[in-house]
DNA sequence: TGTCGATTGTTCGAGTACGAACGAACCGGC
DNA sequence: GCCGGTTCGTTCGTACTCGAACAATCGACA
């Protein structure tokens, strides 16, 4: 046999086999999911997550707010700057220090989170919707394993 | 016990539970470990796939490119440009379509492919460490049957 | 042949994501 | 009191993502 060289076949690569590219996939469905729900109320997955987080701590600041919410300081700026041009979120001098903004929630703010908690859970249920029950807490399992 | 209304907790509703959570944060960590295997090579996680699908077809039109890729037209559009520009792809008019365009690699985009493709094997090992063999396997199948 | 619906690719705008660099403020130890 | 390291938030640049609207082209069907 001669030595060849593999091409054509990349060495047995395949896309659909890497789990880069199935992890985007499911994240794109989830986020068109989220969009069906969420989208006539001008809400994206990150703002939700912003908002639910600053309704869960009543008060934080904003770079503490980004570890929870898993987003880099430059992203959670652009973020809550949009919420709080839409008057959804506050943000006020930390006087302990000087370097902080508390941010909170605005009275709309808070009513927005309420009214639209039942419709989360609908888009975590839908979301998950090809999945039995079983299999549904298992990937949760794993994929925070991942995470 | 008065009513009272459900507002701290939410109705039970925690970020961490829903699966939009946690598969945006194993979406973060993958793509993270790619940039650190790839970064150097000035090569996007989507970038790299498109170079992949075009090496695996030879030869094919962007919008068919970009469902093989699971992008938008407008994504595909610009990952393609930036391509080009770095003569990694070429593209074509196609003489049996006026609309559509044949995208192709060039040597040194076929060159490329081959040269980085066992750090591709590196990435999706690496991201799925966490896992045991089977739960491996696991969470593509369940990956897959969600995207 | 002519028309109408579908497909192809483009542009625009808004939003997420993050590396890098930065000034300001805090805090530890000296 | 100072000084070095850390944290806080910001800005810049690049890239992905997608909805929406658009012109050009194709294909099927009358």
């Amino acid at each position: 046999m001669p030595k060849r060289r593999v091409n054509g076949a990349l060495g047995g690569y395949a896309l659909e086999a890497q789990i880069g590219f199935v992890l985007r996939k499911a994240q794109q469905r989830a986020t068109a999911i989220f969009t069906r729900h969420f989208g006539r109320h001008q809400l994206t997955p990150t703002q939700w997550t912003t908002l639910v987080r600053i309704h869960q701590y009543g008060s934080l600041s904003q770079n503490h707010l980004g570890r929870l919410t898993a987003m880099d300081p430059a992203t959670i700026q652009g973020v809550v700057k949009r919420l709080i041009e839409r008057k959804l979120v506050t943000r006020i001098a930390d006087p302990d220090d000087r370097r902080r903004k508390r941010l909170g929630l605005t009275p709309a703010g808070q009513r927005l989170v309420r009214r639209l908690i039942a419709k989360a859970f609908k888009v975590s249920r839908d979301t998950l919707h090809p999945l039995r029950e079983r299999e549904q807490a298992l990937v949760h399992d794993l994929l925070e394993r991942l995470g």
